[in-house]
DNA sequence: CCACTGATGTTGACGCCGTTCACACCTCGG
DNA sequence: CCGAGGTGTGAACGGCGTCAACATCAGTGG
């Protein structure tokens, strides 16, 4: 680790994206620093320049986008999961369902946030556009047509409720995270999570 | 401007919070830098230190506090605007004008952030909680006792409204200048504005 | 098998930043 | 008038992002 064998590293970018990622779980962006990178790495920086050819903005978006990445596969899976859970009665395809995945969305989406601050804080500032695979919006977008799918929501209520729905949760989990929320004991958050839910859920 | 009569400068934390302010409303965070600052108005950056004892982030904070004046006044303004001009019959005091007080401010929460992207990015990230006459969060609670009190929202419902309602509209205002929808046309914009806003006053 | 070429890494430098320390100056109260 | 304390200066430190010139390696065509 400390050393390496050859000249070549083998792959510089790789280890500098997944060291970058560490440095911002904890530290967020400011802790993605090249210098300090490619020193732990045991690699000159201006090594890193060669991969990463506008410098620091183009670390800090592939940071970005594992940070996005994660966060789709996150809500992926915990809509998986309330799917699952239910072995309750009412069958895939229902009404029900459809806001049980929703609501499942929402909450994964403030979880993650509360569980990787500076990753998610990353991913926000260095956004270079939708990359497919790794959208979380898409998963959104996927949960509202599923809504209208079942009837819960009306046809031409549909137009951006997809942004206003993200907008409350994002600004909850910014709020929460970075914001003056910040300090907030859990079960207040939990409280407030839940009815931020309930807000969107009865007014979109 | 340039140079100084005297050896003193009268009033350099002064000087140099409205400078510091002036380079946040264009280039936000990164623009605001001590040395930079103090060169501009011709002082050395060391003196910075006097009246800044934390450095940087004091003054950070210090602007962050302005742009969080600035907004509360524009929401009380917006507010105020809105109830001189509703001539229209409903009466003050009234549902109709308690509701259209809160949409008022989720609007001129949008708007201010719209106009002062610098500002409010820095107001968001130095925050050493409320200050009197500076909160913002006080306008929008009070406009929600305002809904409590015209019946329009439940008593039982009052807990943590207003932190569900600022998500939203902080939510919309963080994507629409940092986020993914930053290059929304203004029209569309706008929709999106009052699809919230809606969904807000129809959710809480 | 070898020489060339392009990719990769190094050394050293530049300017800017935040921060600190020892020192100079100016103002004001006693 | 003098001394004390607030205010500003100069110089320095380490770290940052970035670049240009040079060194080294790995693979490919002759």
């Amino acid at each position: 680790m400390t050393a390496r064998a050859t000249y070549h590293h083998g792959d510089l970018k790789a280890a500098l994206v997944e060291a970058a990622v560490a440095a911002a779980r904890e530290g967020g962006e400011a802790a993605v620093g090249l210098n300090r990178l490619a020193a732990g790495l045991g690699v000159s920086a201006s090594a890193a320049y060669r991969h990463f050819p506008e410098g620091r903005e183009d670390l800090l978006v592939a940071v970005g986008d594992v940070g996005r990445r994660r966060l789709a596969e996150r809500l992926a899976a915990r809509i998986a999961d309330a799917d699952a859970d239910a072995d309750a009665e009412p069958a895939p395809g229902t009404a029900t369902a459809a806001r049980r995945r929703f609501r499942a969305s929402g909450r994964a989406y403030v979880e993650f946030v509360l569980d990787e601050p500076g990753l998610f804080q990353v991913a926000n500032r260095h956004d270079r556009g939708r990359l497919p695979g790794a959208d979380p919006f898409g998963v959104l977008e996927a949960c509202i047509a599923d809504l209208v799918d079942t009837g819960v929501l009306d046809e031409d209520r549909r137009t951006d409720a997809a942004a206003a729905a993200w907008a409350a949760v994002h600004g909850l989990a910014v709020l929460l995270t970075e914001g003056p929320l910040r300090r907030l004991p859990p079960d207040r958050r939990e409280r407030v999570l839940e009815r931020t839910l309930d807000m969107v859920e009865s007014g979109l």
